[in-house]
DNA sequence: CGCTGAACTTGACAGTGTAAAGATCAGATC
DNA sequence: GATCTGATCTTTACACTGTCAAGTTCAGCG
C-alpha cells in the first residue's frame, strides 16, 4: 500500500525541516528576495498555505532558517581553523577567516541571520543558537583580554572589525565580491590591526 | 483659473523629489518594509503607477533614496567633530560617533544605503554620493596612516570597525537600541582600539 | 467501528510590482 | 491663434505574495 515511494501520502513525515532546507536552498539560489513561503511550499511538494501549521507566518520561518543558519556559521569559523595548535593570534585569525568565508559562501544567510530584527524578539531556540557561535569566538579572544580588563571588550572590538569588514565586502565595498574566496580584498591588511592586541602600547 | 492652490494640477511639478522624502518618511515610519512604490505614490497624491515615470522600478527609487542617504550620513559624520580644533584622534573618534548616530537616528535609511546591492549595478549619481561621504572618513584618518603605508589600510580598518559596531548595535547585539543615544553600548570602549593606531608597538 | 485531532488542501482576499494603453497638458512650431 | 508633440500622469490589468477561514485526509486510540 504505502510501500510505494512514489505515491506521496497526505502527511509529509517531516515537513518542517524540509521547508528549512528548502529556504536555505532558495536564499542561496536567487537571494534574499527569493525566499518565499509559497515557493518554500512548493518546493517541498505541499500547498502554499501548509507551512504556516510550521511557522508562524514568514518571519517564523525565516528565524527557524536563521537558527540553522548559526549553526552553520559555527562550523564554518571551526573548520577555519582546526589545524595544528597554532598561536592565539593565528587562531583568532583562523576564526576570522572562517567568518568571511561563510559570508562569501553563503551571502543571503549570512544577511538573513544577522538582519535586524531586534534580538528581543527572537525565540530561545534561536538565541541560544546565536550563542552558541559566539561562544567560538569568545574562546578565541579570551588570550587577548588584557589583566584586570572586561574580556567583552576584546571581544566586542574583535566582532566588530570582522563583522564590518565582512559586511562591507559583501555590499562590494572593497571590490567585487569573488565567490572562490580567493580574493578576499584587504582581508589580511585589515586583520593586522589584531596584531597590537598582543602588542600594547608602551607606557612611555 | 489655476491659481487655485486647492486644485490640484495634472502635473505635480516635482514629483521626483516629492516620492524620494515620501520614501524616506515611510522607511522612518515603518522600517525598511514600509518602503512601498504605492505607499509613497499615494502620500505624494499621484497614482500608484506614476513613479514609474521618474525611476526604475522599486530599485530605482531605492537608489535615489540612498543617494540622499548618503548625503545626510555624510552630514551627521561631519556634524559630530565640528567642535574647535580637538587632536586627530578626537576628531576621528568623532567621526565613527557621527556614523553611529545616523544610524540610531534612521535605522531603515541606514540600512538601505549599506544593503548588499552590489556597487556594480550602481548608477554614477550614487556612486558620486558614496565617494563624496567617504571622503570624510578618509581625511579623518589620513593623519594616522605609517610613513610608507597605503593610506587605505588605516582607512579599511577604521571603516570596519565602526561600520561592524554600528549594524551589531543596531541588531541588538550589544542590548536593546537607545533611540536617544544616551546609552550606544560599550561604544567608547571598542573605540579605544583606535588608541593603539598612534602608538604603535615597540620595536622589540 | 467510530472518534479525535493533527496535517494538509482549497479557496479567497488585500496588497505588492509592473506592464500596456489612454488621458491631460505645457510649450514649441507654424 | 491653432496645432502638434512629447512628457507627465491615470486607468486597467495581471501575476505573485502573505494570510486567513473552512474543508479534507488520515493515523492513532478508545
Amino acid at each position: 500500500m504505502t510501500d510505494n515511494p512514489n505515491q506521496k501520502p497526505h502527511h509529509h513525515g517531516d515537513l518542517r525541516s524540509a521547508l528549512i532546507q528548502a529556504g536555505i536552498a532558495l536564499l542561496s539560489e536567487g537571494g534574499k528576495d527569493a525566499l518565499t513561503l509559497r515557493k518554500c511550499a512548493a518546493r517541498a511538494g505541499v500547498s502554499h498555505a501548509a507551512p504556516a501549521h510550521h511557522f508562524d507566518g514568514l518571519d517564523g520561518l525565516r528565524g527557524a532558517i536563521a537558527q540553522e543558519g548559526f549553526r552553520l556559521f559555527r562550523l564554518s569559523m571551526l573548520a577555519a581553523c582546526d589545524d595544528s595548535n597554532p598561536s592565539d593570534l593565528d587562531r583568532l585569525k583562523g576564526i576570522c577567516s572562517g567568518y568571511l568565508n561563510f559570508a562569501i559562501k553563503n551571502p543571503a544567510l549570512f544577511e538573513l541571520i544577522f538582519s535586524s530584527a531586534p534580538m528581543a524578539g527572537l525565540n530561545r531556540d534561536l538565541k541560544q543558537g546565536t550563542a552558541f557561535a559566539y561562544e567560538v569566538l569568545r574562546d578565541a579572544c579570551a588570550p587577548f583580554a588584557a589583566p584586570g580588563q572586561d574580556p567583552q571588550v576584546v571581544e566586542t572590538q574583535v566582532w566588530s572589525l570582522i563583522h564590518g569588514y565582512t559586511h562591507l565586502y559583501m555590499a562590494s565595498r572593497f571590490g567585487p565580491v569573488d565567490p572562490l574566496q580567493q580574493a578576499r580584498g584587504p582581508f589580511d591588511a585589515v586583520m593586522a590591526l589584531l596584531d597590537k592586541l598582543v602588542a600594547p602600547p608602551p607606557k612611555a
